[in-house]
DNA sequence: TATTGTTATACTCTATAACTATA
DNA sequence: TATAGTTATAGAGTATAACAATA
C-alpha cells in the first residue's frame, strides 16, 4: 500500500492521544487501587451482566486471567458471581452497589482530569471530533438482559 | 461544573478509541514478545537518548520499574545503557540497530492493523481528525542531542 | 544533603497446562 | 467430545524501602 501522509498523521495523533487517555485512566484507577483492566471491567458491568467467557473474549484475555481479576474484585465487594440459569457451566458477573458507586466516582474524576484537554476545543469542535471518532470505534460488547434505560457506553 | 453533552460524548469516544488503539498495540507488541510499555519505550528511543529519570518521569513509572524494564530489553539486545559525560550518576538509554529494526517492523504492523479503521474516513476527514486531536495532546518528551533529521513522533 | 540509579521484596497481571463439571 | 470455568505455576510489570555513588 502506498504511504499516505493523512493516514500517518492521523495514526500518530490517535496513538499519542490513546497513551494520554490511558495515562489518565491508569492514574485514576490507581488512586482507587484498581488496575486499568479492573477499571474497564467495572465500566462494562455498569449496564451488562456478561459471562466470564464474554469478558475474556471482549478484553482479549485468557479465561484464567479473568478468574483472578474477578476473584480479586469480588473479594473487595465490587462485584459478585452468579450462575446462569440456562447453562449451569456458565458464571455471570454482576456489579454491586459499592462497585457502581466507585465507578461513578471514577467517571467523574476522568471527566475532570480530561477537562483541560477537551476544553481546548469549542463545543462545535468537540461535537465534530466525536463524530469523526465514531466510525473508527468497534461495536461494544453485546448488551445482555436488562437495558432498562438508555445508557452511555464507555466500553 | 455544569454537565455538557458535547464533552461527555467526546470523552466516550476518546476512551473507547483509546482502548481500541491500545488493544492493537498490545497485540502487536505481544507478537514480538514486548509489553505495551516496552513497545512505547522503543518508540521514544527512536529519536532520543533520555536518561532513566527522564523515562520514568515521562512514563509515570517508578525508577525501580524502569530499571527492570530496561534491563530486560537490554538483555534482548534492543537497547544499551551508557553513562552520561556530564553527570556520572546518570544512565542514558540508547536504542540498538536491532531495536530500531524491530520498532520499524512494528510500526508497519500498527499502520496495517489500523488501516481498516482509518480507511473508514476519507483523506479530508483524516486530516481534519488529526488536526482536532492535536490540541488535546501533551507535548512529547523533550528531544535530546541528535535530531539530525525531522522525525515523526508517536510519543 | 539531595539526586540518580540498582537491588530486594511483595503483589498484581498475564498465559499455559491440567483439572472438574456441564452440554 | 467440546465448552465454561478454576487452580497451579511461572514470568513480567509495578511500587516501596533500603542502599551505593555522585552532585
Amino acid at each position: 500500500m502506498a504511504p499516505d501522509d493523512s493516514t500517518d498523521d492521523l495514526i500518530d495523533g490517535m496513538v499519542r492521544s490513546a497513551f494520554q487517555v490511558m495515562g489518565v485512566l491508569t492514574r485514576i484507577g490507581a488512586e482507587h487501587d484498581l488496575s486499568l483492566t479492573q477499571l474497564r471491567v467495572l465500566g462494562i458491568l455498569r449496564d451488562r451482566q456478561p459471562r466470564m467467557s464474554d469478558l475474556s473474549a471482549f478484553l482479549g484475555l485468557d479465561k484464567s486471567t479473568m478468574s483472578g481479576l474477578i476473584a480479586r474484585a469480588e473479594r473487595r465487594g465490587l462485584l459478585t458471581r452468579g450462575t446462569s440459569p440456562e447453562d449451569k457451566r456458565a458464571v455471570v458477573v454482576l456489579i454491586t452497589d459499592a462497585g457502581r458507586e466507585l465507578t461513578q466516582r471514577m467517571d467523574d474524576d476522568i471527566r475532570e482530569a480530561l477537562a483541560p484537554a477537551t476544553g481546548r476545543l469549542g463545543p462545535e469542535q468537540r461535537e465534530q471530533l466525536a463524530r469523526l471518532l465514531e466510525p473508527l470505534i468497534s461495536p461494544p460488547l453485546q448488551a445482555t438482559p436488562r437495558p432498562d434505560r438508555p445508557v452511555r457506553r464507555t466500553h
